[in-house]
DNA sequence: GATTAAGCACACCAACTTGTGTACTTAACG
DNA sequence: CGTTAAGTACACAAGTTGGTGTGCTTAATC
């Protein structure tokens, strides 16, 4: 019985071993961070051998890339696919942080690994710009004078939260909704409100 | 020659090791991180012996916790502390960000250590709550209507900016500027403004 | 049944980390 | 002078890290 798909050449065997590397790494990254996740550990967690895991992954540099291209900016916290909202409060929806986030991962690891040219540093700032144009989008369908302007000011306001949820241990995404539905309040000629 | 280092062959004895050792970890947490410092590398840039350093220290973890300390929120970058300044200027001063200092380097303890426990984790959220606090105050000697909120408000830009400009590598603290401009410009009330 | 790819168990390495122990040297001071 | 506080140089312990080498096992396909 292959509980699994046959490609043309590949034949996935036992259970995805590099599903459940990456899916170890989610957590452990997540909640001890990434330098203080040794191997050893991650593969003991993901009950894959520490030879599985270097023939899945060059090294940790690679694995610890790959596991920050596993976080969509499309799909972030289903804020760009709502339909049912207007574009304010899809721009709104932006602030209601799905708690398993405690840090951005992206600001984490740009300052665990302190390094701007590391594969992860230069994805961080990739979706950190697509996260920008998603919002600008968004402000420009919500009528925003200035989207590109609207969009870069709400990004910051989440990285903020973010962070200071982080330092405070506190939820501060309230506190940045509130900024945000002023911004947008002023961003947005009156007409186009609704 | 009384008290000062002087010694044969560059012995900097006397009186200077603890302040060596500070001003090593200044540079070096800042430049390199907190974790990728080891005890080595820094007392040879303190030009200090390992023994020495410690016996002014028990252990890193204190030695960090005191690096911390040494920023003074009351000192932050010459904000509170300057009269010439109307109180909406002086709100305004935050976001002047002295370039030396790429992330708060309370967020980057925070992160790197990942423990809320350890005292230096504990010391950043003082910190915080101090700058909120000193922002507050100076909301309300701005004569805005909620003074606590505009505080928080302000101190979650300036986090934002900063973990942003590290994320980005380009400086994000213009764009805070201009949020908090619009923030304050809401929060008092036209007949207080100046 | 043979082949083959994927994985496992486990020992092992080299480098690096924080932190000590020990014996020696210097400067200041009464 | 002698005492003492401060510091040095250096070896070393004990732990952790990322990463390999090797031989063996499984399961699906040929």
């Amino acid at each position: 019985m292959t509980e699994f798909d046959k490609g043309p050449q590949g034949l996935r065997r036992g259970r995805g071993a590099r599903e459940r590397i990456i899916g170890a790494s989610q957590q452990l990254f997540r909640d001890q961070g990434i330098n203080r996740t040794g191997m050893d550990q991650l593969c003991a967690a993901a009950q894959v051998s520490k030879r599985t895991a270097y023939q899945h992954f060059a090294n940790k540099d690679e694995l610890v890339a790959e596991y920050l291209r596993r976080f969509d900016p499309d799909v972030m916290p289903g804020v760009f696919d709502r339909p049912d909202l207007t574009p304010r409060e899809r721009l709104l929806a932006a602030f209601e942080m799905p708690e398993t986030t405690p840090l951005c991962p992206y600001i984490a690891a740009s300052v665990e690994l302190h390094d701007p040219q590391h594969p992860a540093s230069e994805y961080a700032r990739e979706y950190k710009t697509a996260i920008a144009a998603r919002l600008t989008q968004a402000a420009r369908e919500a009528g925003a004078t200035d989207p590109e302007q609207l969009g870069e000011q709400l990004a910051l306001l989440i990285d903020g939260a973010s962070a200071r949820t982080r330092v405070l241990n506190r939820d501060s995404f309230p506190t940045a909704a509130a900024i945000a539905a002023v911004l947008i309040d002023n961003a947005i000629p009156a007409p186009a409100q609704r």
